[in-house]
RNA sequence: GCGGGUAUAGCUCAGUUGGCUAGAGCGCAGCUCUGAUAAAGCUGAGGUCCUUGGUUCAAAUCCAAGUACCCGCACCA
């Protein structure tokens, strides 16, 4: 037996666990890759996983997309690396693994050995080695079960051995981190690595600053209070400058105040006392969205600022001033001012009296220290430092009282200012987000902690400085892994130059030559991004030209350890080490205790060398490196130099042009001097819930990839609330993602994978099942000797012919990497072609006994079986890279045993299917693509009829235009008279339609009025075919009023008892008037669909034969069911018919046919 | 504010280089076939292809301006 039985409802997640095994036992990726050996290379870049946590339905995406291209260039004789890797160092894994030990700060970790620091550190940093291990083997064993075929580490063997022995890469390996290494030597080489002391966001939390990258991922709109805040003026008594500021902490590091010299400033009195603030802030409205502050520009397009629910909406400043006068009074506006005048005027800072304020060149000591080194002021305290000074035009009237608040130690561009006009940046807070010692009561208070927000204002009101406290809504950075508002805090790290030319104001920058950024945009020209509509390559440019130089320190503990070592006694002495090779050779101290392990901390700490400059020593930075390094190297690290560059990489592109595609361009950049790490990048979008929303945890609406692989699970409806699903599977999921367009959000849930697997799995599936269980039956042998094609009939060459249409489109798709074209195609090829048409239409074929059969027969029944067996076989290999296990599936019952040179053992050993020219017939697709029309517009005229497609009906009659369609009528007039049951089909040369042209009076009443005769006058006259194809090109004039194509329908009306429908040039009408033969024919037509029915419900089998008994009651009946006896007889394969009754073991059933009653009685043979 | 993208049926989306009366799935209404298939099929209703202007014999498609939404960048004192 060549073929095995069809299950008719497949369990799609058993068998994919079948498949696998199936793989696995008989070793079929090996072979595979075996057929490959020495072929032309494609080599896949694979993009790491963070290796931190399961998989989640969204990384499948973009692993369908990774498995599904390596399929086909293995398919189409491709040699391929198959290397997939892991992403491992980072804060991601630092946060888990706090989790998991219950740390809540660095401290804690510090003294997990407590009392010693370095075994703490050592302890932390393999905890976390141990959970990227653990979580590499898990994403591994589940990539896997999607069907992923990548070299894996299988074994507890694989797993025993170090990442850089492992067959996936590890960014952890020491060949990774010791190419970052050389990397970062030829910046240094380059002079692009500095240190910088800058104010960046710090997340006080994980106590790291947090880069450029990073922040953008991390803005929420939050609530904050704002406040007003009073400074004297000293040489003008009972004058203030009013500031304004959403963060009260910084107030107590307040050195400067900026204006511009360019505005004007009111002056204005109110209980005594002159505040100034800048005229254009004084009335404006502070719930307009900012921008559009140029005058004349004002209300037109004035949006509404972005706002939180139940906070009240901002007062004007005039406002202010009007309640604090209070009943009766009122302010007074007593002068205006031009800034300029204003620069250098002194004032009482609010928190003077802070031993903080009172430190020269700033505060703390660290920070005076190296403020003095670069001379950035004068030996001042921030307390006799403060001053009006100019923000130039930094300093606006979108907001606050265009008088800034300027901290140097809180804001980063405050530093600038202070930079630029000498004030001590006085720096309050310490890595954790405290206050340092020297700011009294404040002392230790977290600066994000609300509370301290309050205390600040209890000292200000004590002093009378506290002008108002507003509710203030805004969007505000926050800690993209801990969710913790992010504080502005003057730090030391380290940095890539990208190129001075953007950021002029800073001294740092090297001058002059080199600019890394402009290479680095040059090789992205060279690089292809898809899908085109995304216009990625715009976007990594844009990012390249905006982007500020690169921090790449991360004061924390698990990830690269940055090669560079400090000279002890100068800050700005300092090297960095490309090699193990050269670090050996440079260590004066602590190789022996670092030689056999990682790189990472707490041993390569140890470190020590020897400035070759000054005889000191020097000691590494104690910083680990951004994480992006770690997988920007890989196109490095792990591809060999004849892989490189790779043909193809793909990830989900939210973020990953400031992110992965920026480091691999950055970092091939310098190592190759301007290759491309990769040809071509296929971006794809984010993965929602079924509704649209964001899929989280929280949530309750995320999917974790073994609930959809296997274990089904639940998931939150549109309202949150929880509602079981059942397993997906791989495949189902694979192919949802292989036809989505890569560019737009995908939705994904169980609803969209039910539509899925209806739409194509199953549809296939039932095409299979049906030919297999038939050709059990039949014997079918697909080993016998083909009939030549050209001896089939037209249904079979047309579908072959359209087979190889849909090859061309799945081999051009794949090449352009557009999965979805070939994916689509597919679709509609299974559900138009092959499930409705060509097995609808053949079923007699298949049904056919031989023994009642001649040669001829025979033979077209044999060509049925060969044509089917084609399509499928041709399809398993087409679909194979998109839906692994499914097509091995059919593959396996369908692939032809008895013939061994086709006997391949899985359909991934097959060849991407080509295109036989020689079976591509045009105008026979042309033709059926016609008589589908034909056959849809016959059906829609039966029902216009209003007679089912049981009823024989005596003729259809068919006008048509186009050449395909008359020839349809003719060359397929068999199939249309079998498909719509009337007893001949006749192309007629006249149109049987007539058509009229009625006026809607609803749309057109009141345009044409009084004038109604004259235009049903002119629409009698004229033609309505002719007045329809006018209409299409805009309004037409009748009787002097224009009307449009709403105005007027156009009806298409047929003969008397005809009914008839019309689609472009093709018009098709129907004869509905029933003669009493044909009424005859129609109930017994009905007569035998209830016997079956009966046949059904009594449990008989396809085969048995049975004693048949029919009572009516109604002469009308019981003459149909006379007549037509024979035929009866043979469709419910009656051997015996009697009149009488049956004995008491028959089956019976009373029914109505036509609302003539029934009775029918059946027993088995 | 600067740059990019998108806008097609109630919802989710296809629509090649411009080509005849714009499609699918879901939902809705009506109907129907069936010994492969109710996890089905057919038919219908439902469209200002965002708006306006332009190019063209011809525009959902190309161009310009506008509107809305999304993304990136900048700003966020």
């Amino acid at each position: 037996m060549p073929f095995e039985k069809v299950e008719s409802s497949p369990d799609f997640p058993a068998m994919e666990r079948r498949i696998l095994k199936f793989w696995a036992e008989q070793d079929i990726f090996e072979k595979r890759k075996q057929l490959n050996a020495g072929k032309p290379k494609w080599s896949f870049l694979d993009g790491p996983i963070t290796a931190n946590n399961p998989m989640g339905v969204h990384h499948a995406w973009g692993r369908t997309y990774k498995d599904a291209y390596n399929r086909y260039f293995a398919m189409t004789g491709h040699d391929l690396r198959y290397q997939q890797g892991f992403d491992c160092q980072g804060l991601w894994v630092e946060v888990e693994v706090e989790k998991e030990l219950k740390l809540r700060s660095k401290r804690d970790i510090e003294e997990l050995v407590p009392g010693n620091v370095e075994a703490s550190i050592d302890k932390f940093v393999h905890a976390c080695k141990d959970r990227v291990n653990k979580f590499a083997r898990v994403q591994t064993d589940q990539s896997i079960r999607l069907g992923m075929w990548m070299n894996w580490d299988t074994t507890d063997a694989d797993w025993a051995k170090s990442p850089d022995e492992r067959k996936s890469y590890f960014t952890m390996s020491e060949t990774n981190n010791y190419t970052i290494w050389a990397f970062l030597k030829k910046c240094f080489a380059k002079k692009l690595i500095y240190r910088g002391y800058d104010v960046m966001p710090w997340c006080g939390r994980c106590g790291v600053g947090i880069s450029e990258q990073e922040m953008k991922e991390g803005y929420k709109l939050v609530e904050h209070r704002a406040c007003f805040v009073k400074l004297p003026l000293l040489d003008k008594p009972g004058e203030n400058l009013l500031v304004w500021t959403t963060t009260p902490w910084t107030l107590t590091s307040n050195v400067g105040a900026a204006i511009n010299p360019k505005l004007t400033y009111l002056k204005v009195k109110l209980k005594g006392e002159v505040y100034y603030l800048a005229k254009g802030v004084f009335k404006q409205d502070r719930m307009a969205s900012s921008g559009g502050d140029e005058e004349g520009e004002s209300t037109a397009k004035k949006g509404k600022r972005e706002w939180l629910d139940g906070v009240p909406n901002l007062s004007s400043i005039e406002q202010m001033f009007k309640s604090k006068a209070g009943k009766g009074e009122s302010y007074e506006i007593v002068g205006e001012v031009k800034g300029e005048e204003m620069l250098g005027w002194r004032y009482a800072g609010p928190f003077d009296e802070l031993p903080a304020q009172q430190s020269e060149y700033g505060f703390p000591e660290e920070v005076a220290k190296i403020v003095q080194q670069n001379g950035w002021c004068p030996a001042v305290t921030g307390a006799a430092a403060h001053r009006v000074v100019s923000g130039g035009d930094d300093v606006s009237e979108s907001e606050g009282t265009g008088i800034v608040h300027t901290a140097p130690g809180c804001g980063g561009i405050d530093f600038a200012w202070g930079k630029a006009n000498g004030l001590p940046p006085v720096a309050p807070i310490g890595d954790d987000g405290c206050f340092h010692k020297g700011f009294g009561a404040l002392e230790g208070k977290n600066a994000a902690d609300p509370t301290t927000a309050d205390a600040v204002f209890e000292e200000l009101k004590k002093k009378d400085r506290l002008f108002g406290v507003e509710r203030y809504v805004h969007r505000y950075p926050h800690c993209w892994r801990c969710k913790t508002e992010l504080l502005y805090r003057l730090v030391d790290e380290w940095f890539i130059s990208m190129g001075a030319a953007f950021d002029p104001a800073n001294p740092q920058s090297p001058p002059g030559g080199y600019s890394f950024r402009a290479e680095i945009a040059k090789v992205t020209n060279e690089v292809t991004f898809l899908p085109e509509s995304l216009n990625g390559r715009a976007r990594e440019k844009d990012w390249l030209k905006n982007m500020g130089d690169w921090m790449i320190s991360k004061k924390r503990y698990w990830g690269l350890s940055l090669p560079i070592w400090v000279d002890e006694k100068d800050p700005t002495d300092f090297e960095v080490i490309g090699s193990r090779e050269e670090l050996k050779e440079r260590a004066i101290e602590g190789w022996t205790e670092f030689d056999g392990h990682t790189p990472h901390r707490p041993w390569v700490d140890k470190i020590v060398l020897k400035n070759p400059r000054t005889g000191n020593k020097m000691h590494r930075v104690p910083d680990v490196g951004n994480p992006w390094l770690d997988a920007g190297i890989v196109a490095f690290s792990t591809l060999p130099a004849d892989w490189r560059p790779a043909d193809f990489i793909t990830e989900s592109f939210p973020g990953q042009f400031r992110n992965w595609f920026y480091a691999l361009l950055a970092l091939s950049t310098m190592m190759s001097d301007g290759q491309p790490p990769f040809k071509t990048l296929l971006g794809f979008a984010t993965a929602l819930d079924q509704y649209g929303q964001t899929m989280s945890k929280t949530g309750g609406n995320s999917i974790e990839f073994v609930a959809a692989a296997d274990d089904g699970g639940t998931v939150a409806d549109a309202k949150g609330t929880p509602l079981p699903f059942k397993a997906i599977g791989a495949d189902v999921m694979r192919w949802l993602y292989c036809r989505q367009n890569p560019a737009s959000n995908l939705l994904f849930g169980p609803k969209p994978a039910d539509e899925v697997r209806a739409k194509f799995h199953l549809k296939l599936w039932n095409c299979y099942s049906f030919f297999v269980n038939y050709a059990i039956a039949d014997g079918f042998d697909p080993a016998a000797a083909q009939v030549p094609v050209k001896d089939r009939p037209d249904i079979d060459r047309w579908i072959l012919s359209d087979l190889q249409e849909l090859i061309r489109t799945a081999r051009a798709a794949f090449e352009r990497f557009d999965v979805m074209a070939f994916a689509l195609a597919a679709e509609e090829f299974v559900d138009a072609k092959l499930s409705n048409w060509y097995v609808r239409r053949n079923r007699d074929r298949f049904w056919s006994k031989n023994a009642e059969l001649d040669a001829a027969g025979l033979r077209d029944k044999l060509a049925a079986y060969q044509t089917m067996h084609t399509v499928l076989t041709t399809l398993c290999r087409l679909i194979a890279p998109c839906v692994p296990f499914f097509a091995e599936v059919l593959w396996q019952n369908l692939k032809a045993p008895g013939r061994p040179s086709r006997g391949f053992e899985s359909v991934h050993l097959t060849d991407y299917p080509t295109v036989d020219e020689s079976l591509v017939d045009a105008q026979l697709s042309d033709d059926t693509d016609a008589l589908l029309t034909i056959v849809t517009l016959g059906g829609a005229a039966r029902n216009a009829a209003k007679q089912k497609v049981r009823q024989p009906l005596a003729e259809l009659r068919v006008y048509a235009d186009a050449d395909a369609a008359r020839r349809a009528v003719n060359r397929f007039a068999e199939q249309i008279t079998d498909e719509l049951n009337v007893k001949a089909v006749t192309l007629v040369e006249a149109k049987p339609l007539r058509s009229t042209a009625k006026i809607n009076m609803k749309t057109a009443g009141s345009k044409i009025g009084a004038k109604k005769k004259d235009v049903e006058e002119a629409l009698k006259a004229a033609d309505p075919d002719a007045l329809a194809v006018k209409l299409r090109g805009g309004p037409v004039d009748l009787a002097g009023v224009l009307l449009d194509s709403a105005d007027i329908a156009i009806e298409y009306v047929a003969a008397d008892g005809w009914a008839g429908v019309v689609d472009r040039g093709t018009q098709v009408a129907i004869d509905a008037r029933l003669t009493p033969e044909l009424r005859a024919e129609g109930l017994s037509r009905d007569v035998i669909r209830f016997v079956q029915d009966a046949r059904k419900n009594a449990g008989l089998d396809l085969s048995d034969k049975i004693v048949l008994s029919l009572s009516a009651s109604s002469p009308e009946l019981a003459a149909a069911i006379r007549t037509h006896r024979e035929a009866i007889a043979a469709a419910v394969q009656a051997t015996e018919w009697v009149e009488g009754p049956l004995p008491s073991a028959a089956h019976t059933a009373a029914v109505k046919v036509d609302g003539l009653e029934l009775t029918i009685a059946l027993q088995k043979v």
